[in-house]
DNA sequence: TAAAAATACTCCATAGGTATTTTAT
DNA sequence: ATAAAATACCTATGGAGTATTTTTA
């Protein structure tokens, strides 16, 4: 295979006017160049380059040849510098998934901030429910996904590590009857996402509701939030931008349940310091929401 | 510098699924493999494969590497292969001068010959006076230059050899006073081209004629002695067409003297294949046209 | 336990260096 | 005569092989 060094040195002494001046511009001696081009020219049968008392001078076939080898060089050290950024986790691609509530309540922060920190990286980010999640991630066209736990039935070599808690709120609109002093009791209907973590049978009880409606598309279950007496169960976490502007207010049972973001990826396949980084990201943005409502 | 064999090695590694398995494909060991591998890694700092009971799988870092990774591996073969076309003469550009005169004689055939059998070739031919030649050989812009003997004046390092001979004849229109059994003495207009090579001396006294004109241009020397009663003093092989259609004759006063035509280059600056090939088909292209003409 | 990668070791090809000779103007 | 390339000779790095051990599923 083509030694793109002994390239570099062509190109080199094609530009320079002597075998020494070139020799010292690559760092090496001028027989080390000498043995180098005579290789390439017994190689391919061509005598490169003219040798008389001043100076070696390129042939036409040596300058037709040579032409070429610029490219090479220089799509070579594209590549080395690509790599250099890749491995540094400065450039390249990040394939990963994320489930919906952790999705709306994370997503567009971090890769918001991610696209700051590093704009050489393109993320590629499935969100879906976690079986979708799984298969893209065993099959490996992810790297690993962000979901609530408790959620996976099974899966082989899953590894899984908490990221953050989640607590989960019961979320109504402002004005909502329940917000009242004199809160009338219910029923009330119950809103909630598939699998969205422990549902609060205890707080349920308590407030008289029936039977509860799950829908898995966030904005709907926010809309309907807003424009009716339902009650919705979901970490307040995913409403943060409601509650701040007043649309929507938690109630203040504590209920101290909460639901633990889990990081899944695949055992024994190393992670890219890309994903390190996101991993890391995501969860100092969990904290961030924790501080923010104390 | 960067290591293409090695680049193969890891972008067949991450096709096949064992190291054996590549290390077959790539007829180099085992071990062999796992060392290279290994040190890029260690070099980039990064994993490219993780390895288990079922062979190496490329990581996700490592697709984002590896993927350049082809890209320039196929360009370095390109450049072996055109390497390849270049050193044995038939690809590149070739670039050569020629005088009006043999270029009237031999370009057109020589370069319809010539893209037939090398097609890949780029023919870059400047036609133009020999001072204007000879600036142009010296400063290394063309290979080499074909033109008459005698015409140059002084350049060092300048090595001719000789191609062949034209005869310099006469030649009137169809119909010319001179071609008639009654032939009558001119006096007739003599043309020629600038340093056309040697003056007919001798036929010109027996024809009576006035002080040649001198023309540049051999269309118009042409169209004018088609025109004219003029006497152009060329080589019959310019105006090879015109005689073999008629419209043009030959005076068959055999003067004997010819014009050498020489293929002029820069001594101790090497030819290039292709320079020697469009050497040889001039050369034969010469001997065609006086085996055309007897 | 069996298949696969990693290691240990050995070898040798060769890239590179220094000193010197040959070549060309 | 002199600047420049080529050659002679030496060294050491490291690429590649075989045999063996370690790892992992």
């Amino acid at each position: 295979m083509i030694d793109i060094s002994v390239l570099r040195y062509v190109v080199t002494l094609a530009r320079c006017n002597t075998y020494a001046e070139a020799a010292e511009e690559l760092r090496i001696s001028q027989p080390s160049l000498t043995r180098a081009v005579q290789q390439l020219e017994r190689h391919y049968g061509v005598r490169l380059f003219d040798r008389g008392r001043n100076g070696a001078s390129v042939t036409a076939e040596g300058r037709n040849l040579i032409e070429g080898a610029a490219g090479l060089i220089a799509h070579a050290e594209n590549l080395e510098q690509q790599w250099a950024s890749i491995a540094s986790g400065v450039a390249g691609i990040v394939r990963f998934g994320i489930a919906p509530m952790p999705a709306r309540a994370l997503l567009a922060d971090v890769l918001a901030e991610r696209m700051r920190a590093y704009p050489e990286v393109r993320n590629e980010v499935a969100v879906g429910n976690v079986d979708r999640l799984v298969q893209l991630l065993t099959s490996g066209r992810i790297e690993f996904f962000i979901a609530a736990e408790g959620q996976i039935e099974s899966a082989p070599h899953l590894s899984s590590r908490p990221l953050g808690e989640f607590p989960v709120d019961l979320i109504v609109r402002a004005g909502h009857p329940l917000t009242r002093p004199d809160a009338k009791p219910g029923p009330y209907p119950l809103l909630m996402s598939s699998r969205t973590g422990l549902a609060l049978a205890a707080e349920m009880a308590r407030m008289d509701v029936g039977r509860p409606h799950v829908i898995d598309d966030f904005n709907v279950l926010v809309e309907l939030t807003l424009e009716s007496d339902a009650i919705l169960q979901t970490s307040a976490y995913t409403v943060a931008k409601e509650l701040r502007s007043g649309t929507l207010t938690r109630l203040d049972w504590q209920s101290g349940v909460s639901s633990r973001i889990m990081f899944y990826s695949m055992e024994r396949r190393s992670l890219s310091r890309m994903a390190a980084t996101l991993k890391a990201m995501f969860q100092s943005r969990i904290v961030a929401l924790r501080d923010q409502a104390s």
